[in-house]
DNA sequence: AATCCTATGCTTAGTCG
DNA sequence: CCGACTAAGCATAGGAT
């Protein structure tokens, strides 16, 4: 048979089919950190994307850890302020609890160093 | 005369041009967003976006804030469980240093609490 | 659920003003 | 520098497997 099926128009509204909704946040969701990953190489831009479900599962895509990324507002690491290319480094995978908690310690203890800084910067 | 001036096919390396390239981040930046904007309203997931440019600027887009998130995570804030429709919230802006320091106070306080709640569970 | 297919529509590189 | 334009490239909805 002849096919017609292309793409369609659709309005961006929340999808009620529920398996197409999560076909459509598969294909999208790859799609996102396709665009992500470009920009950063293109462009030399830090890119970091994180994404919730409403079943709470993560998915998170970037060139720089959340760590790496506090330093370079601190100026500690004088590598990220270079224009050597971009390190690609692409993670996309579902966390576990642990996995948070994880990257909330490492935060953590990136905010810590900020604040000694500050307390230093004082005196 | 007749123009030849479509998109041209463009290979995924840092643009040379400089101009070229603070055009092309302005151009796919926001694509960017937009894209997570609908990702966000059609599949109900929350997105945040954060990009650095290597002159320290900085750009996001998200529909919670990382304490929302944390909030979420902590499992406090029954209204993100929901399936309502999403509060679409969008920034685009340069932050200036100040608010730098005022996001990562506020992250500050999230991780507070997330210490406290710990504490409190092991008792 | 994941992947392929393809017509269609959305994004965008280069250009012009 | 910024915005408009437009052809071409690219992402993707829906279907099929």
């Amino acid at each position: 048979m002849r096919r017609r099926n292309g793409s369609r128009r659709i309005v961006i509204v929340r999808m009620q089919n529920s398996r197409n909704r999560q076909v459509t946040f598969s294909k999208r969701c790859n799609g996102l950190f396709k665009k992500a990953s470009e920009l950063c190489t293109l462009c030399g831009a830090y890119v970091a994307v994180v994404i919730f479900t409403s079943s709470n599962k993560v998915y998170s895509c970037g060139h720089l850890s959340v760590e790496l990324i506090v330093d370079k507002f601190l100026g500690e690491n004088p590598q990220l302020d270079s224009d050597a290319p971009n390190p690609t480094v692409e993670a996309h995978q579902n966390f576990n609890v642990d996995k948070i908690n994880n990257e909330l310690n490492k935060l953590e203890n990136s905010l810590e160093r900020l604040k000694n800084m500050e307390k230093r910067s004082k005196h």
